[in-house]
DNA sequence: ATAGGGTTAG
């Protein structure tokens, strides 16, 4: 009876065989058996338990050559049709597969057709599609799932909830994750391992709570149950890089060091780009050797920091020696690591060795990405050779490659700065007709553009009606309003603004002061210009140098009075020496 | 032979 099979032998093998055609994969499947699912689920608990271990045929299904969806789909299909029917641990493995290759959707609809069929599911293919709604932001699906666990019986556990955790990670609902992390320590629904603690640490560190992060490493220590691992340590590591706080990440690499956890590439890349970003690159060759002592090799991602320092630091003929050496360890240049360089080429206005590595790239394999454009575009209309940007950005349709919001506010503001505000007018009503989203930094260039041809009416227009677009003005907008503004002398317009950003919760920088205090200067309306440079003062701002000249030189040609010029060296600083030679 | 955590670019 167990040996039994639902279809005789010689048909399963040929319907098998005949899967290498296309199938109409979604509703084959269920027509294809002989069965109702009910009565497959009878059967199938029976073939699960007894048969699956022993059968041979089981450990030949080789999920090895799944290179994309449908060589799993196809395999799917054969396997509903292989008598007995693969075990769920072998449809789990599918599953894994296709998950991996981020096809998240399919793999949530395959476990569904799981469930429809009647083939058991467990803890782990539950799981994987928990997973799977998380990296599709759809974290309360996951939580949806976890219900159906208790109506099927089946017991969540850590690797579960690690899962629903970093659902909420990546949803930047970190605070819940905290929350839930505490209830399940306090409620004891599971033992805490390294993943549950890592996923909790790495969402502290992504949301900047790298001490909480630190806090929490301290705890694991303490306790002592569930110690940190290498893991762990990088990613409080990382956290503090990306806080700038080199040095503690160094003490604790040291520490680990001394614990007898061992540092991998990871570890490695992330102090060597914190280092980077603090321009320490002797340390970051010591660092590297380190490295090398232990044995461990740079990887892509090691050189891809590597040469994006290197282009940052100006030293862009050192990362094209990096990028070169790659191919010494055997190592080839991903997409990163291509727009880094190029990116380091455009900062420094080489557009033609920029242009030649973006079209390299196809023929190594990469395709290039809209940042990779982006880059390209923004440093040609920069340039002021909107035309070539105009061609690439058709180019880079024609390639397939979707602008985004980035690439229209780089065309919008290229077009506009180089005073070809028609231009950039008629695509903007172009995109706002196609109804596709532009962010608060698109319109802010339209807005500037019209400010600087002499259009206030307009700018002072498409900024009122932001609110009705749903985009809050940020401080750049506020800025370039004011600025409009005080260009236009209506000064009490643009403090009225400075006052009034506020009250919608955009805190002012040093540019907003300083472009009022230059427009009042400007209109020789000295009083209302120093009370707001002793407002600016008073928030730790300083002024702008060529602001603090144009004061020092009106109030020193105007007065000698002692007490004034005391005033002056208090809130200018930047300007004290000036003055005190004058005296 | 089945699930879950850390590093890169505009």
């Amino acid at each position: 009876m167990m040996k039994r099979t639902l279809v005789p032998p010689a048909a399963a093998s040929a319907a098998a065989s005949s899967c290498r055609q296309p199938l109409p994969h979604k509703h084959s499947t269920c027509s294809s058996l002989l069965l109702p699912p009910p009565l497959l689920q009878f059967f199938s608990h029976r073939f699960h338990s007894t048969t699956m271990a022993s059968d041979p045929q089981l450990r030949r299904i080789d999920f090895s050559n799944i290179k994309k969806l449908q060589d799993a789909l196809f395999l799917f299909d054969k396997m509903l049709r292989m008598r007995p029917l693969p075990s769920t641990i072998q449809f789990t493995r599918l599953l894994t597969a296709v998950t991996k290759m981020k096809h998240y959707s399919a793999s949530i609809s395959l476990y569904k057709e799981m469930g429809v069929l009647g083939i058991p599911i467990n803890e782990y293919t539950m799981s994987i599609a928990i997973n799977c709604c998380c990296h599709l932001s759809r974290v309360n699906c996951g939580f949806a799932i976890l219900g159906s666990f208790f109506r099927r019986g089946i017991l969540p556990n850590v690797a579960t909830f690690s899962t629903l955790l970093k659902g909420l990670v990546l949803e930047d609902r970190v605070p819940e994750a905290v929350e839930l992390f505490s209830k399940l320590l306090r409620e004891r629904v599971c033992e805490p391992n390294e993943v549950m603690y890592g996923t909790i640490v790495s969402g502290l560190c992504r949301t900047g709570n790298t001490s909480r992060a630190t806090q929490l490493l301290r705890q694991m220590e303490e306790e002592g149950k569930c110690k940190p691992d290498t893991v762990i340590y990088s990613t409080v590591i990382d956290g503090l890089c990306k806080d700038r706080m080199v040095d503690d990440a160094l003490a604790l690499f040291s520490e680990m060091i001394k614990k007898c956890i061992p540092p991998n590439v990871v570890t490695y890349t992330s102090l060597i780009d914190g280092l980077c970003h603090e321009g320490r690159l002797k340390e970051v060759i010591r660092m590297l050797r380190n490295m090398g002592s232990r044995k461990i090799s740079p990887n892509v991602h090691t050189f891809s920091v590597i040469v994006d320092a290197l282009c940052k630091q100006g030293m862009t003929e050192v990362a094209r020696k990096s990028f070169d050496s790659m191919a010494d360890l055997g190592l080839v240049p991903n997409i990163i690591t291509y727009n880094a360089l190029i990116n380091g080429y455009c900062k420094s206005f080489k557009m033609d060795k920029a242009m030649r590595l973006l079209r390299e790239m196809p023929c190594k394999g990469l395709k290039p990405d809209v940042i990779s454009y982006n880059i390209i575009l923004q440093a040609l209309f920069r340039c002021g050779k909107c035309g070539a940007a105009l061609k690439l950005f058709d180019d880079m349709q024609a390639a397939g490659v979707v602008p985004d919001a980035v690439v229209y506010c780089i065309l919008l503001d290229g077009l506009c700065k180089n005073g070809r505000l028609a231009e950039a007018l008629s695509v903007f009503s172009m995109l706002n007709s196609k109804g596709i989203y532009l962010d608060i930094a698109a319109y802010t260039s339209i807005i500037d553009g019209l400010c600087k041809d002499g259009k206030l009416g307009s700018a002072r227009e498409l900024f009122d009606n932001l609110s009705s677009k749903g985009l809050m003005p940020d401080v750049i907008t506020y800025n370039i309003m004011m600025n409009g503004l005080c260009q236009e002398g209506l000064l009490d317009e643009a403090k009225e603004l400075l006052v009034k950003m506020e009250e919608n919760g955009c805190m002012p920088n040093e540019v907003t002061y300083d472009t009022v205090v230059k427009g009042f200067l400007k209109k020789k309306r000295y009083r209302e210009a120093m009370t707001l440079l002793e407002e600016m003062r008073a928030r730790g701002f300083s002024a702008d140098p060529s602001t603090s000249e144009i004061v020092v030189d009106l109030l020193l040609a105007k007065s000698q009075d002692p007490a004034q010029l005391e005033m002056i060296k208090r809130i200018l600083p930047t300007s004290k020496d000036g003055v005190e030679n004058t005296e």
